[in-house]
DNA sequence: TTGTATGCGTTATCAC
DNA sequence: GTGATAACGCATACAA
């Protein structure tokens, strides 16, 4: 690879003379210009980034460290970012690496990237809140409450409360959940809160919590299939699950029992994944925000590094209830019925 | 963030000595190594990427530019890597940014990844042929025929040739296709290669290839529900789709026109998707080995960062059929139909 | 406007 | 076994 060096010499100036061209061209004669641009493109050189950021101690990357596949957040992570001279470089970190305790990021990231967004990729950690001491930190999705780490998510609480309440509006009296079965080491994770809204929506309507009907499964369509079928067996007349898959399993079921949707009983899902929209009826769902989830993320964590956010903060952003078919006759669209 | 220097000065040794506790510790007496270790955890101290990759000229990274969503190609690439001591950054680039020629690549990232692997994010461009020049690049799924890219990938025409055998294997004649309307600028596609398959499987059977039996349309299940009615109604009793949502809407189609499946009609779709198995009967599709081309790639391209690959190489990866009750009554798991 | 010289943090070579 | 020190490629303060 050529280096300054090697456009300087081509171009017959010194390597300063070279940067200046890169960095501020228009301290430079336009005749020197000219000829550091066709050497640079005789040599085909760009400036190596190892260099360039030792010396600016700073990268403009930023790394997003996923749990999973999020390209919505990715995206809007990606525009933010641009629309700031930053790039994100995207890495996926199994639970294992997770388990070892974020060391996976200071092994590998440190001073290449200027932050990074943690995306789902965190359980309790006391090493997480080391780590926030010496980079800046942004928590995306699911986070922990520590002292120096700030967070963008949804309040799948919320979520749920409005998806289940929405269910008591159609006239709904026995609501069953399909939730995934306990997965050791997440003790706050999604499916837990949005259980909890769900109780939190039958308690506030009077509606005592039965055991028999809060169904836990392995993930999946065919799971929630089974768990449907349970559930209308025991004679719901409103499902919801804490996944798409889930409550589109449970539409299958209950059309397979010739039940009538909506009428009989009610349907509603949540994260408005391609499955909702292939089923007839449509599922109703939860939308949530992930693309500006991504974006308020890169904002605050390039805020976070120009050292102009004083305080940690945990930001909220809006949920969308989506009715469609399975709970309102003649909804097919998903128009929109609520935020939050 | 605390350096080399803060790191020796605390232990009372010098540089040299912390850098040789860190690389090479067999080499340093026992009590000096742990008091450098000490420190090292006190001051929680992690070397500087920038700094060490400057001095060693290589990163031990490598860069996965994609054009979609691709989490299993990714998870293949991420394993083969991590085995061989490598790490994997990803990103993501828009139509714009790799029409501007790759400078997307030399730009960012120029010294600060060891090689780069590109996945369906090329378009006819000379700028690549250039880039490949400088620095080791692998192409994955769609590629450029360069005299120095090497490439892994699906033969898309074979795997669209055996789907559409298996159709006519199964007796059916009138063999309709649905595929994606030309979008400008992508001379190459996959879908005009599944095309050319479906195309040379008739020619094969020596069966005309009829024009009103090809559907052009956007993308989506809801095209497909539609192109799938119009060949439906055209008298088709086998529908290739070059994309399983397409394949999946022709499916409903039929279902809702009261035809039987596979008797009356014999429905392929190609991918594997999600979606293939979600109907009922399940649909037959074809599937490529996304994992392991993730796996070969990153092989690929750190043999040639090592020097050790001479000629360059096009791979092409083994499909296979996944026969299911959309063309073959009973076959609703997807067993094992053939390899490519 | 231009060139010289310094230092960013690290590893490796060389003396000791 | 250990410590100075040079060098990696670059941006910039300073001198000219």
């Amino acid at each position: 690879m050529p280096t300054i060096q090697d456009v300087a010499k081509a171009a017959g100036v010194s390597i300063a003379t070279v940067s200046r061209v890169i960095n501020s061209p228009a301290t430079v004669s336009v005749d020197k210009v000219k000829r550091v641009k066709s050497a640079i493109d005789e040599l085909n050189y760009y400036p190596n980034s190892s260099g360039r950021n030792l010396r600016r101690s700073a990268t403009k990357t930023l790394l997003m460290i996923c749990a999973a596949t999020i390209s919505d957040v990715l995206d809007g992570a990606y525009e933010a970012a641009a629309r700031q001279g930053y790039r994100i470089v995207a890495t996926y970190a199994d639970r294992r690496q997770l388990a070892k305790g974020m060391s996976y990021f200071n092994e590998l990231f440190m001073g290449n990237v200027d932050g990074a967004i943690l995306f789902s990729a965190l359980r309790s950690d006391e090493n997480l809140a080391k780590l926030c001491q010496t980079v800046p930190i942004v928590q995306c999705s699911s986070f922990l409450d520590l002292p120096n780490a700030s967070s963008v998510s949804t309040d799948e609480e919320a979520a749920a409360y409005d998806a289940v309440t929405h269910l008591l509006e159609t006239g709904k009296r026995r609501i069953g959940l399909i939730t995934q079965e306990n997965l050791p080491g997440a003790e706050d994770s999604y499916y837990i809160r949005r259980e909890r809204g769900y109780c939190r929506a039958l308690a506030d309507a009077g509606i005592p919590i039965r055991q028999e009907m809060i169904f836990r499964t392995p993930g999946g369509v065919k799971n929630g299939y089974y768990a449907g079928k349970q559930l209308l067996k025991d004679k719901a007349d409103g499902i919801f699950g804490v996944q798409d898959t889930f409550a589109y399993g449970a539409l299958v079921a209950a059309q397979r029992m010739g039940l009538s949707i909506p009428e009989q009983v009610g349907i509603v899902g949540i994260d408005n994944t391609g499955i909702s929209q292939l089923s007839d009826p449509g599922l109703t769902t939860v939308q949530q925000s992930f693309y500006e989830m991504g974006q308020v993320a890169v904002n605050m964590l390039i805020e976070q590094i120009r050292g102009e956010m004083d305080v940690k903060r945990n930001v909220y952003l809006q949920h969308r209830l989506l009715v469609r078919g399975s709970t309102v006759r003649g909804r097919s669209d998903g128009e929109e019925e609520g935020a939050r």
